[in-house]
RNA sequence: GGGGACGUAGUUCAGUUGGUUAGAAUGCUGCCCUGUCACGGCAGGGGUCGCGGGUUCGAGCCCCGUCGUCCCCGCCA
């Protein structure tokens, strides 16, 4: 039998009653977390978001509370009404902030039942992640997504009131709208009164962004849900939210310190303290030093030692001329048996492939004939890496082309990034022995860094033509521009685009734009895109473009990633609300699902069925 | 699109070389218990071994297919 409510009102949630409110009257609200039935005496754990608070029924204080909580069973939602008391020295339970007190139950309302559920809240999270999804509100109940949860709103709150106080408007943009330029697969709406038209929903706000800049808004920033339809991983959602931010007349400087502001303002409410402002780095050095964009700087980094072997040791180790070698510092790692360095032999064999040659500078120090190059090597790598020296307490391994290897083998770019793969891969393999990737509780935890100066074109291998590396309203650098770099050599073509990078997670990226309409031409000409392809796409912005844009730039960072480093998660599931699996489907409300017939027909649309 | 891991009770898992009636813990149900807090004690119930097909005298176990979840590559610039 469940109570009526009537005109309860709850008096204090269950996590903040303490011994100085012992003797208070208290009405509490929440879930029966645990039940201990002692016979005469039952012990309820009452749980909200706010904390647990011990009840108890006991049948002399409470001759009808009492019978009731003999039929209440976990996830039932109760009201106890009675006096806070403080519980005896023996019973005091320090594992919980409310644990030298206790509410002896005058009364007991049994406000709703629950069905038997899938899984406790009152426990860890489950393995199971469908039955997680699926019982979502059940999993929220845990106080481990709570505080999750709780996190996602105090980051982005302090966002808000630091871009706010910065001069920032917050300002819509519709989702209901058209193609923007980033390179995803669009989520599509189709439209009921335009027959066989279709909205895009946004992949970000950008061209709006840009708009309110020539609007005059003069500084934007949203908070925004975006769209992109591609497979998904554990850092990536179909709908992910982006702090998103654009201002008029900025030089790159001027957002990097807007967002490092914020991101020290975010950090700080979660309990974090970073250093500001963040170390800069422009792409070519994080491709020569981390073979990669996005730099993990928690770990050392690669150094190109070609400088220290004699032309005569190059030749006797068949190393290709011309072309890098790369040591990789594995920090932390040291004494192998002969039966580990046979399988790591193996593994590396695997990794690295038949066009590169690797080998452990171990080995190299222990035969006569090179022991001196690997002491040089040694040196060399422990310089770059900031060490006193690398082995033995941390282990060196040495790749190089093999002599007489094919392209892709023969580029530098191809050699770094395979060498940065290989040392992540290596790192991600030995973590448990560096330990590198754990938090240690000091700003060395997050390592955040600028990567600037971007290649502006990029090669397509597939479709054998340059595209644009970030969007096609990124602006070039001016001095590549005036130096006629466009037309001359567009590899070289550096875009003012910029990543904010945080232990080797991309979390942001953001560029200065393109405000003047011949350089737009000129863009899309050097794209090979035709003035009618170009009017075709973005012809409402080139026109925009026309009435006096203001130079602007801006950022979009991932709120979603950012707490999910906040709060040491390994997936964004554990940060949303409400995620979706890998194959975009969300097991609660069960979409996507089919539609009915007519609604198909009313919006003009029918369905293929493929063969 | 490709690769990998997993799928057995509500949950977490075990299940040997293919061999009787598929087990444990926990949760669940009932009874007992006035100081527990992962309470305890006694008793009980609980299975389409993801699904479909095949091999076999016999399949949770072997084979083929399929579905689902997770991770990675491609993709997402």
């Amino acid at each position: 039998m469940l109570d009526f409510l009537g005109t309860r009102q709850r008096t204090h949630t269950c996590g903040e009653l303490r011994a100085a409110d012992a003797g208070k009257t208290v009405t509490l609200m929440g879930w029966v977390n645990r039940r201990r039935d002692h016979g005469n005496l039952i012990f309820l754990d009452l749980r909200d978001r706010y904390g647990i608070t011990q009840i108890v029924l006991d049948k002399e204080i409470s001759p009808e509370g009492h019978p009731k909580a003999e039929h209440v069973r976990p996830e039932y939602v109760v009201a106890a009404i009675g006096k806070v008391r403080l519980r005896g020295a023996d019973a005091i339970n320090p594992k919980m902030v409310t644990g030298e007190i206790e509410v002896a139950a005058t009364e007991l309302l049994v406000l709703n039942d629950s069905k038997v559920p899938p899984f406790s809240p009152a426990e860890d999270a489950i393995q199971n992640e469908e039955v997680r999804l699926k019982y979502r509100y059940l999993d929220l109940r845990r106080p481990e997504m709570q505080h999750n949860i709780e996190t996602r709103h105090k980051v982005a709150l302090a966002v808000r009131e630091y871009l706010a106080n910065q001069g920032f408007y917050e300002i819509e943009t519709p989702y209901l709208t058209g193609s923007t330029p980033e390179g995803a697969r669009d989520y599509l709406v189709p439209s009921r009164v335009n027959p066989g038209t279709f909205y895009a929903l946004p992949q970000s706000p950008q061209l709006f962004k840009q708009i309110l800049m020539i609007s005059g808004l003069d500084k934007y920033f949203q908070i925004a849900r975006c769209f992109r339809d591609e497979d998904l991983r554990a850092d990536r959602q179909p709908e992910f939210t982006q702090i998103d931010l654009e201002m008029s007349f900025p030089q790159q400087e001027t957002v990097f310190k807007v967002v490092e502001g914020f991101l020290k303002a975010a950090f700080e409410v979660a309990g974090e303290k970073i250093d500001t402002p963040f170390p800069r780095m422009t792409y070519d050095e994080a491709i020569r030093l981390y073979g990669i964009d996005k730099p993990d700087q928690r770990l050392p980094p690669m150094t190109d030692i070609r400088d220290v072997f004699s032309a005569e040791e190059l030749g006797s180790l068949k190393i290709e001329p011309g072309l890098p070698i790369v040591a990789i510092v594995i920090p932390g790692k040291q004494g192998m048996s002969n039966t580990q360095k046979k399988v790591f032999g193996q593994e590396i064999n695997a990794a690295v492939g038949p066009d590169l040659a690797w080998l452990d500078v171990e080995r190299l120090e222990k035969s006569a004939e090179y022991s001196a190059l690997a002491g040089r090597i040694d040196a060399a790598a422990g310089k770059n890496c900031g060490l006193a020296r690398v082995e033995p307490e941390n282990r060196l391994i040495v790749l190089s082309p093999r002599i007489g290897t094919e392209p892709p083998a023969k580029d530098r770019l191809w050699l770094y990034k395979k060498a940065g793969q290989l040392r992540l891969d290596l790192a991600k393999r030995f973590q448990d022995e560096h330990r590198a990737f754990e938090k240690k509780g000091n700003a060395d935890d997050y390592k955040f860094l600028w990567v600037t100066d971007f290649p502006f074109f990029e090669w397509d291998e597939e479709k054998k033509t340059w595209t644009f590396a970030h969007h096609p309203f990124t602006s070039p650098h001016e001095d590549d521009l005036i130096a006629g770099r466009m037309e001359s050599d567009p590899e070289a073509v550096r875009s003012l685009a910029y990543d904010i990078v945080l232990n080797g997670l991309e979390l942001g990226s953001g560029s200065i734009r393109i405000h003047r309409q011949d350089v737009q031409s000129q863009i899309f000409r050097a794209l090979g895109m035709s003035d009618e392809e170009a009017k075709a796409r973005f012809g409402f912005f080139l026109e925009a473009l026309q009435y006096g844009t203001p130079p602007h730039g801006g950022i979009a960072l991932g709120l979603d990633r950012i707490v999910m480093i906040l709060t040491g998660t390994a997936s964004l599931r554990e940060v949303i609300a409400f995620p979706k699996t890998a194959k975009a489907i969300d097991l609660m409300v069960d979409a996507p699902s089919a539609v009915r017939d007519e609604q198909l027909k009313e919006l003009h649309i029918r369905p293929v069925t493929r063969s």
